[in-house]
RNA sequence: GGUCCCUUCGUCUAGCGGUCUAGGACGUCGCCCUUUCACGGCGAAAACACGGGUUCGAUUCCCGUAGGGAUCACCA
């Protein structure tokens, strides 16, 4: 186990002793997320983005955007519209305009011949086949598989003949990167081979275009996955080379799947889209778990925004993958769904309720809904059931019977529900206590527990046997609809 | 296979040498509330991977072992 280096804690302290008048030490702080646009921004992309951001936000620093399309074949407009999508989708909001990798080309060849002819890079002729011969060799001696520098000290350079340029990295030695998540990691430079900056058709690599971008966009730490702590040691050999300033890295562990095996696309990986419109996903709540996957604030477990940006830190952030637990992101949902504004709720079901319904949804369908939400909320668990819970206050009469509302009707005691229906029928202040007072009595008339008055009565008014209270749902659909889904169950139109 | 990283309840985590008979949350089970379903309340079972050190004292520090993961492209 590695330990973390001391200023992490004292810088730490710095910041919590400083108080809000010394924003100076942290002024300098950027951050940036940037995602291949080669399929959606899946949820171990969306933490990554998170932390940045809340990394950025907490030290009153910049969080920008950018996107790595430097691989042409494989990325998509599409890709980079679901990932520009989830960010707002999350509230993760960037600062300045998104950077285009692929737009930076030729400032990406430029540093590369740059380090060419200050003698740090060189060309490779090797081809493709040679090089695949020579892997094939070294694995059947089973050496590790890297370039062998075969052209590091060449000047034979043949005439016209396709080349790439290749980094010329230090061989002795060794690197060490003092990791703000993972502490102290050193690397044998023997262990590094001259990784390729510009390939044969001239174009960058994202070795290349990611310290070049990195440099020039001011990041000052690098905040990303895990599977790239590798890569920190070859960039960093080129960072030094070019006599640049070296951010800060922190790699942050992968999330797994439930089973612990790596989330893949075809693994349990959906993209944040998915969650919003499949799952019904609450924004907030798909974030707070995020937050707390890999990341903790001592018994903290519902974190808002603003606690989040204050309390985050890297120092806090695990070091071992964590797996993802679709459980704990639905219990919290449901806490955001309770805790979330009526209307909004109305808005966010109402594409799911006009499916459902097969119709447009008229202003009293609008009202109906939103009255509704204080009970439907605290027992939904998402927008999916959300809307399906909602959708009996809806229907028309006479409104469907589901299977345990039929088995309900069946064993009712004969005449319970008529004799509801003289009672509702006679009260004109048709408020909860009322009814529930009228329903009460109707019990005791027919010598039977409240459940067995109350049950038939929630199967015909709602058409379920599970529903909001009763009284909450007769008070909020009315007096005459109330009534007229009794009636309809009593002579025989529903049922 | 080489290199690098990781290891506290089933899961996410708290713990930064004594406060640990190891805390919280999700999940599970039980009870309560109750007109159903939820919500809510109370309670239970459930973990320091193993072996050596260091130390008066290790969950906490060091070294091994085992297990897991990442990475070894003219992909990012």
């Amino acid at each position: 186990m590695t330990t973390r280096p001391n200023f992490l804690r004292l810088s730490a302290l710095d910041i919590s002793t400083m108080g809000a008048s010394q924003p100076a030490p942290d002024s300098k702080v950027v951050t940036r997320f940037a995602p291949s646009p080669t399929g959606f921004l899946h949820i171990g992309g969306a933490r990554t983005a998170l932390f940045n951001y809340l990394f950025a936000r907490h030290h009153g620093g910049a969080f920008r955007l950018r996107i790595e399309d430097t691989d042409r074949a494989r990325s998509t407009d599409a890709a980079i519209a679901a990932i520009l999508d989830g960010m707002t989708w999350l509230g993760l909001d960037w600062d300045g305009d998104v950077v285009y990798q692929f737009a930076r080309a030729a400032r990406h060849a430029e540093v590369a011949h740059d380090l060419l002819a200050r003698g740090h890079a060189y060309r490779c002729y090797a081809t493709a086949e040679e090089l695949t011969a020579l892997r094939e060799a070294q694995r059947a001696a089973k050496q590790p598989m890297r370039y062998d520098g075969r052209w590091r000290d060449r000047t034979d350079w043949p005439e016209d003949q396709p080349h790439v340029i290749r980094l010329k990295a230090p061989r002795e030695g060794s690197v060490t990167i003092t990791d703000l998540v993972q502490g102290p990691v050193t690397v044998a430079n023997a262990e590094l081979d001259d990784m390729v900056l510009l390939r044969s058709d001239g174009t960058p690599t994202y070795m290349l275009a990611v310290v070049v971008d990195d440099h020039d966009m001011g990041v000052s730490h690098v905040i990303r996955g895990d599977d790239h702590l590798n890569n920190a040691f070859r960039q960093l050999a080129m960072i030094r080379l070019l006599g640049w300033p070296e951010p800060h890295y922190a790699h942050i562990p992968l999330i797994h799947g439930t089973d612990g095996a790596k989330l893949s696309k075809r693994h349990g990986a959906l993209g944040v889209d998915a969650y919003r419109d499949e799952l019904g996903l609450l924004p907030e709540a798909v974030e707070n778990y995020l937050l707390r996957l890999g990341w903790g604030h001592g018994d903290a477990e519902i974190i808002s925004r603003a606690e989040a940006t204050e309390w985050f830190g890297l120092e806090a952030v695990g070091r071992g993958p964590s797996r993802f637990d679709l459980k704990k992101l639905e219990n919290i949902n449901g806490h955001y769904m309770r805790a979330a504004d009526d209307a909004r709720l109305v808005a966010l079901i109402a594409p799911r309720v006009v499916t459902a319904l097969g119709r447009e949804l008229t202003a009293a369908d609008n009202d109906l809904l939103q009255r509704s939400m204080p009970e439907l909320k605290k027992r939904s668990p998402n927008l999916n059931d959300l809307a399906l819970g909602a959708l009996f206050y809806l229907r028309s009469r006479p409104i469907p019977m589901d299977d345990g509302a039929a088995k309900l009707l069946a064993s009712a005691t004969p005449g319970v529900l008529a004799g509801a229906y003289a009672r509702l029928a006679g009260v004109t202040d048709w408020s909860t206590a009322t009814l529930e007072e009228q329903v009460r009595a109707l019990a005791d008339e027919f010598g039977l527990k409240l459940g067995q008055a109350a049950q038939p009565l929630r199967a015909a008014v709602t058409g379920s046997s599970q529903s909001p209270g009763l009284f909450d749902v007769m008070e909020t659909l009315g007096r005459d609809e109330t009534l007229g889904r009794i009636d309809d169950v009593i002579t025989g139109r529903a049922g």
